[in-house]
DNA sequence: AGAGCCATGTAAGAGGTTACATGATTAG
DNA sequence: CTAATCATGTAACCTCTTACATGGCTCT
C-alpha cells in the first residue's frame, strides 16, 4: 500500500517511468476487462495484437503480475471453475487506474521509446478516443522537437571530422524523420 | 582454445554475433594497440570517442576482458611499474583478429543496431581506409533495402485499419530513413 | 487413448549494475 | 598533506530468458 503511493508521488514528482513497459501493458489490457494470466498471454502472442511491439514471456509476464500486485496497482481474485486448478482474475486498483492514466499522457523521452512505447502507448488511448489520441501525438512532437533542437545544438559545437560529429548526425537525422512520421500520423487522425 | 575455434566456425556457419557490443569494441580498441583496462576504460569514458555510442561500467569493462581471455581471443601479459600493483596488457590473439575482422566486414541485421553497432564498425574501419568504409556501408545498405522489401511485403498483407499496420508503417518509415542516411553518408565518401 | 489446450508456477543460469575494497602515485 | 588519478577487482543484487513441472479438460 504504502509503496504505491510512493510511486504516485513519484511519478508527480518527475514524471519518470516507474514501471517497465511489459508492466504498463498488462495495466492497460486491464482498464476495461479483468483478466487472468493466460488470457493476458495471448495478447503477446504470434497472432495477438501485441506481438512485434513487445515480446513477453510467460515467466516474465507471471513475475510481472506478482509484482504489480505486490506494489498495489492490480488486485487478484481466485476464481474456481469445476476440479480445474484455480486461476487469479485481475483488475486494477484505484492506484493503478492513475497511474496507466498519467502514463499514456506522457510523451515518451527518448527517440528509441518511439517504436516501443509510444505505439504502446497509442494502442491503449485509441481506447479513448480519437481526441486522446491526438493529443498524445502532439505531446510526442513537441517532446521529439525540443529533443531535435538539443542535437542540433550540440553537433553546432563539434568539429565535423570528428567521430562524435558522425554519432550525432546520425542521431539528428534519426530524430527528424521520426518527427516527419509523428506528423504525417497526426496528419491523417 | 577449442572454445575459440568452435566459436570461429560458428562464425563461418550463420554469421550471428558471437559477442557483445562491448567485447568486439574492446577487441577493435586493441587492434593496433595493446592496453590494459585503465587505458581502454577512457575510450568509453565522458571525453573517450566512444561516449554516447556504448556505455561500458568499470566492471563489465573487467569482465569482459577475462572473459575474451578465456575465450583465447585476447592474451594479457602482466607488467609491473615501481611498487605499484601489476596491470595486464591485453593483445589480440590470431584468433581474435580473425574474429574482429569478420565481424568488421559483415553489416548489421536490425534496424536498431545501425545506430550502435554500425557505427562502431564504421569506427573501426576508419583506420583501414576509405575503401573499408566504403565497402561496409555498401554492404549495409543492401541489408537494409531488403529489411525494407520484407516490411513493405508485410504491410500489403494487412488491414489498415489494425495496430500491427501502424507498426509495420512505423517500422517501414524508420527503415527508408535510414537507409537515406546511409546513402548520403556513403555519397560523401 | 492421445494430442493439444487451459492455467500457473519454479529453478537455474546469464548478464548487467551498483557499490564497495584495495593500495600506490602524482599534483597542488 | 590532501585530493585526484592510476589500476584492478569482488560481492550483492536485479532482471531476463530458458527450461522444466504440474495437472485437468476437450476434441477426435
Amino acid at each position: 500500500m504504502s509503496t504505491a503511493r510512493a510511486v504516485i508521488y513519484e511519478l508527480d514528482d518527475d514524471g519518470a517511468d516507474v514501471l517497465t513497459p511489459a508492466q504498463y501493458a498488462i495495466l492497460g489490457l486491464l482498464e476495461h476487462t479483468p483478466a487472468h494470466g493466460y488470457q493476458l498471454q495471448r495478447s503477446f502472442a504470434p497472432d495477438g495484437d501485441l506481438t512485434g511491439v513487445l515480446p513477453l514471456e510467460q515467466a516474465s509476464l507471471y513475475g510481472a503480475l506478482k509484482e504489480l500486485a505486490n506494489q498495489g496497482l492490480i488486485q487478484g481474485v481466485e476464481a474456481r471453475e469445476g476440479l480445474r486448478p484455480p486461476k487469479t482474475v485481475y483488475q486494477l486498483t484505484p492506484d493503478g487506474r492513475r497511474l496507466l492514466a498519467s502514463w499514456l499522457k506522457r510523451p515518451v523521452e527518448r527517440l528509441r521509446q518511439v517504436r516501443l512505447d509510444f505505439l504502446l502507448k497509442i494502442y491503449f488511448t485509441r481506447k479513448h478516443g480519437r481526441r486522446a489520441v491526438r493529443s498524445l501525438v502532439d505531446a510526442q512532437v513537441s517532446a521529439c522537437h525540443e529533443y531535435l533542437s538539443q542535437l542540433e545544438a550540440r553537433a553546432a559545437e563539434i568539429d565535423p571530422d570528428d567521430f562524435v560529429y558522425l554519432v550525432i548526425e546520425s542521431r539528428t537525422s534519426a530524430a527528424r524523420s521520426t518527427l516527419d512520421w509523428l506528423r504525417e500520423y497526426r496528419r491523417r487522425l
